[in-house]
RNA sequence: CGCGGGGUGGAGCAGUUCGGUAGCUCGUCGGGCUCAUAACCCGAAGGUCGGGGGUUCAAAUCCCUCCCCCGCAA
């Protein structure tokens, strides 16, 4: 079986790893471009890209997809099957119509819940306690296809999204291999999603990482661990930015005003109030043009303001 | 060459403007106090000041160069 395969960044890696190391003919890679990136605007290849080099698998990286160049490669590769992964661009209709087995993709949420770009992160900033993988035939809308697999796993209440996408990125792997093994043994069958239970996650931004002190202990701690590693929340401290790496949260808390800082405990954090009858426990925080640290690493060359406010 | 901050005992920082004995908080180790302690008191160890070169009687500090870390923006 040919297999053309489609993913960018490094949660795809692992599927295309899995693909190389159970032994499918992999024909080749279509990633998205390398693009500059980073501090002083490099050109960075995506890591889909790295991976693939190192095997000696052949990449493509079209610009648009739309064009007659990518079909045309399209017709000489000839894929009886392609595996989408995060790919980063919706697929036209002629991709999708082209191999025999059609296109599957591995989603990093249970579908229909969570469509879009941004499953991993959103599932956690909304408190759920489960996720999971789901495979699926590809249709022309976002994230709509017929499901095929679907893994379950649990989400820790001190998991961050960085964690969890590891954890996903290997469980899809998994998903991706039962999924194909359903195909060859020829037991595979679609479920349709049910359109009405659908919801949607897009790309996260960094709007929606400023901590909101109003918002109740649950409510933050879920936002700091599911933007966590990206793009990290945020506050302000005496009119400077703030990053918030890692809370905690806590009962022992006081009357006042959301955001306010109630104490210092040396080995736990900063106490800070939430919207709620409960308080915030910061635990790691960043400062501009300062590395991450512990808050007790901050504490022992600067000084914390007991009763300002955050935010 | 996108803009900017930074590298100083194990950790976090001050000192650099204007060269002149390496400093603070925490930690570590030893001792003391205490029913007890993560608290308090006394003491000690621990640093080629990111690397290299230059100027100078003298460089953490001034000049050149290289390496590394980070914020913004993309």
């Amino acid at each position: 079986m040919r297999v053309l395969f489609m993913g960018t960044p490094e949660f795809a890696v692992p599927c295309l790893n899995m693909l190389v190391e159970d032994g499918y003919n992999v024909i080749g890679v279509v990633t998205q471009p390398d693009k500059p990136k980073g501090r002083g605007r490099r050109i960075t290849s995506p890591p889909v890209k790295e991976y693939a080099l190192k095997k000696g698998i052949n990449v493509y990286q079209p610009m648009k997809l739309k064009d007659e160049a990518f079909n045309n490669v399209l017709i000489e590769l000839n894929p009886d099957i392609i595996i989408v992964v995060a790919y980063g661009k919706i697929l036209p209709k002629y991709i999708l119509e082209a191999p025999q087995y059609g296109c599957i993709n591995v989603h990093a949420s249970l579908l229909p819940k969570y469509r879009g770009a941004g499953p991993i992160q959103w599932s956690i900033i909304n408190g759920e306690q489960e996720t999971g993988i789901t495979t699926m035939y590809m249709a022309e809308g976002l994230d709509t296809g017929d499901m095929i697999v679907k893994k379950q796993t649990l989400i820790d209440a001190n998991e961050n999204a960085g964690m969890l996408h590891d954890r996903l990125s290997q469980l899809g792997a998994e998903t991706l291999k039962e999924t194909l093994r359903q195909l060859e043994n020829g037991t595979i069958s679609r479920t349709p999603q049910c359109d009405e239970e659908a919801t949607y996650a897009p790309m996260l931004n960094k709007t929606i990482s400023q901590i909101d002190w109003s918002k109740t202990a649950i409510e933050i701690k879920n936002l700091v661990r599911g933007v966590n590693p990206w793009p990290v929340a945020y506050t302000q401290y005496q009119n400077e930015l703030m990053k918030v790496w890692a809370v905690d949260m806590s009962d022992d808390s006081v009357d006042t005003t959301p955001g306010t800082i109630i104490k210092y405990v040396k080995n736990e954090g900063l106490y800070v109030k939430a919207g709620d009858e409960r308080c915030i426990i910061i635990k790691e925080v960043q400062f501009k043009g300062a590395r991450r640290m512990s808050i007790d690493a901050y504490v022992a060359g600067h000084s914390i303001e007991i009763g300002e406010i955050l935010g």
